[in-house]
DNA sequence: ATAATTGCAAACACTTTGCACATGT
DNA sequence: ACATGTGCAAAGTGTTTGCAATTAT
């Protein structure tokens, strides 16, 4: 496991708080890693901070009012919210969406760093 | 102004929520229409829920912890948001997505509602 | 008249901060 | 030893709720 300078020690906290959202499949909120682990809360909001900025998690906005998170070194993907079970799944594309980026930068004089798209609706069990 | 049957009285806050948000180009959130507005903000928060029922205005969510409105009869369209100034601005584009809904809905067996794309970046001032 | 709407204060959910204590190297 | 990380309580946002008073039809 590779830490940046940023964040050097290995702490038991960080640690565990790593190993969940590694084997956690979708984003996982900071609520769910609170209540699965027996670390205060604001250790866990201040590791989800220190380990998004050391760029080995992403945060992840799913249009509730809670931040998700999931391992960076995943490769660029989005995400389908079921509407009721508020299951996540991951969901690779095909991706036009860069190239439209481009055509957005030119067009807008905008620099875009980063996209996020996401699928609402019902998964399978709740449809 | 078409109000659908859930919402038949056109009472003075309501119409001032609705104007305003008609004359913001972009979305706009609850806080500032409360700082727009002499009304009192569960008022504005209740007008906001019940147009988004009524179908007049509808939510957006750009990743950052509050809810935006916009007028909903606007064709669809995605949002560039600046992240120095918080600018948003609409944009239109040929929309792939529609066609690679089918396809996820095929291969995922999932019902899809609706979709959120945002482009982050720097505006043409802050970059 | 009466159902819908409003304002106020208090509660809520999620997240952040200040500070003293504990831990990793 | 000393910088870094932790826990606790308290504060900070953004939003919602209960209830009594007010307003639109």
């Amino acid at each position: 496991m590779l830490l940046s300078k940023a964040m050097i020690r290995l702490t038991q906290a960080r640690k565990k708080i790593i190993e969940i959202i590694l084997k956690t499949a979708s984003p996982i909120s900071a609520e769910e890693i609170i209540r699965l682990l027996p670390v205060n809360k604001t250790t866990v909001y201040r590791q989800l901070h220190a380990l998004t900025y050391a760029g080995l998690i992403n945060e992840v906005d799913l249009a509730d009012r809670k931040k998700r998170y999931e391992m960076s070194d995943l490769t660029h993907h989005h995400h389908l919210v079921c509407l009721k079970c508020q299951k996540v799944e991951d969901i690779n594309l095909d991706d036009h969406l860069f190239s439209q980026e481009k055509k957005i930068e030119k067009d807008k004089q905008f620099k875009i760093s980063k996209h996020n798209l996401e699928f609402f609706g019902y998964c399978l069990n709740c449809q």
